[in-house]
DNA sequence: CGCAAGTTTGAGGTAAATCAACCACCGTGG
DNA sequence: CCACGGTGGTTGATTTACCTCAAACTTGCG
């Protein structure tokens, strides 16, 4: 593992498992109806939606969506399980989640945005394909908030991800570098940012409190950071970023 | 750290910057603008909006939101970071993400789910305070849809949050034994689930193949599972949990 | 059969955990 | 003024869990 595999060609076939206009019985039956996307909504509204909802199913190693992909529908989970991957800079494949039944993928089109991750079935896989023509246009009031919300989500979800990604894999030294650059992006006006105890860089990078404070001490000696006072400190950027790129992750 | 500290004991006093009728002008003005929330709505919305919008402070250490809150408003950031914390069943606190400048905390409460995460201010903080009765009445169309479609995606954020809590900290064999719970939770109705490749294994929990496979041999020789092919896979359910409780994460 | 892909097992090296002092700082109080 | 304890930080010695490199084995398949 951990080798810079480019990520293998995608192979678009997918097959339909039913007509589009047989939708109605498939969703009212649904094994996961509970769980899924529409699973509270009465039963008569899914009559209405059924133009806009069509099943598939994809082989194992079948690529669902690829990241970037600016989609116009949403996917629930009916079978089987999809992973969600993504690459790191260095080539590093992560594996970032797994979707089971009930689960919702592709969610970033619905605020517009593209696809961060690739899914990709690790089973044989049957979902449904949700358009987005289904959901109101955001004129309405109340849609115009729901997409800053959404996007919003999106961001955050985003960000969650890249906290794994990054802060919790890779070597001690490379988690607190990538730390102190989030801190730094959190940054005062005045450049300073805020500095955690040691104890607190550990439950955040899973590290002990004492490798923490050894990794920082050498990160502080070679001047990447300066600390102002037990609880603020200025990074220097472009110390910063070279001390990433010599790492390699 | 990683001791089984339990959580401080809570303390509720919150510092109001302004008394709601002021809120306007604050909003219009507000320097993370484009960032948060409403950021892309029309100026003259934002009047309407103002009644249900308040700005408060808090102090370095002070809770905003305890985990389990049922809460009736979300908040933006505007100055200031905070973290988001969460203690194992062992009681050794995971700090899971940082929110600063234009994040949207207590997103939960769109959705009427409880708080997942304490959230504990690491620097003095300013909010905004944005009430659910800001947000329109889930009657409305378009609405009905919007709630379930929060609720998945808070669902799958939780989750996501869960795989970097269990997934990738704490020992090889504390991940393998919790990722193998994980994908017996997505087994087929026959008891079956998917079994990945070693090298997968790893790219999901951080590991190198021969790790992974190490553990995995170990776990399989314990009968904890049992291989039904190269792909498929049995787990003992009770036995997993007591292999699970057995190292106490 | 023979190759390729995946898995297991082994031996040795290393980064981080663990256990344990020790230090710097700071308010308190004699 | 200096003992005092309490908190947070640093540093050192030792152990260990995981990585790395390497070889053998197993399975499926043309």
């Amino acid at each position: 593992m951990n080798l810079a595999d480019p990520p293998p060609p995608p192979r678009a076939r997918i097959h339909w498992l039913t007509p589009p206009a047989d939708q109605q019985p498939l969703c009212t039956e649904c094994a996961v109806r509970d769980m899924a996307l529409f699973g509270p909504l009465p039963g008569d509204w899914l009559r209405q939606a059924h133009d806009y909802v069509s099943a598939l199913t994809l082989p194992p190693g079948q690529r669902l969506l690829g990241r970037g992909h600016q989609g116009q529908a949403v996917y629930t989970v009916r079978q089987g399980v999809l992973r969600a991957e993504r690459y790191t800079e260095a080539g590093q494949r992560r594996i970032v989640r797994l979707a089971g039944p009930g689960a919702l993928l592709g969610s970033e089109a619905l605020s517009g945005l593209p696809q961060v991750d690739d899914l990709i079935a690790c089973t044989e896989v049957s979902l449904c394909r949700i358009s987005l023509g289904l959901f109101p246009p955001a004129t309405e009031r109340g849609q115009a908030m729901a997409v800053p919300v959404l996007r919003q989500l999106q961001r955050d979800m985003d960000a969650m991800v890249q906290w794994s990604v990054h802060l919790t894999r890779g070597s001690a030294r490379s988690r607190l570098l990538q730390l102190l650059a989030l801190l730094d992006r959190h940054a005062e006006a005045d450049g300073s940012a805020w500095l955690p105890r040691r104890d607190e860089i550990g439950d955040m990078l899973d590290l002990t409190l004492e490798t923490a404070s050894r990794q920082f001490s050498a990160v502080h000696k070679s001047g990447v950071v300066q600390v102002l006072s037990l609880q603020r400190m200025r990074v220097d950027r472009p110390a910063l970023a070279a001390a990433i790129a010599a790492l390699a992750d």
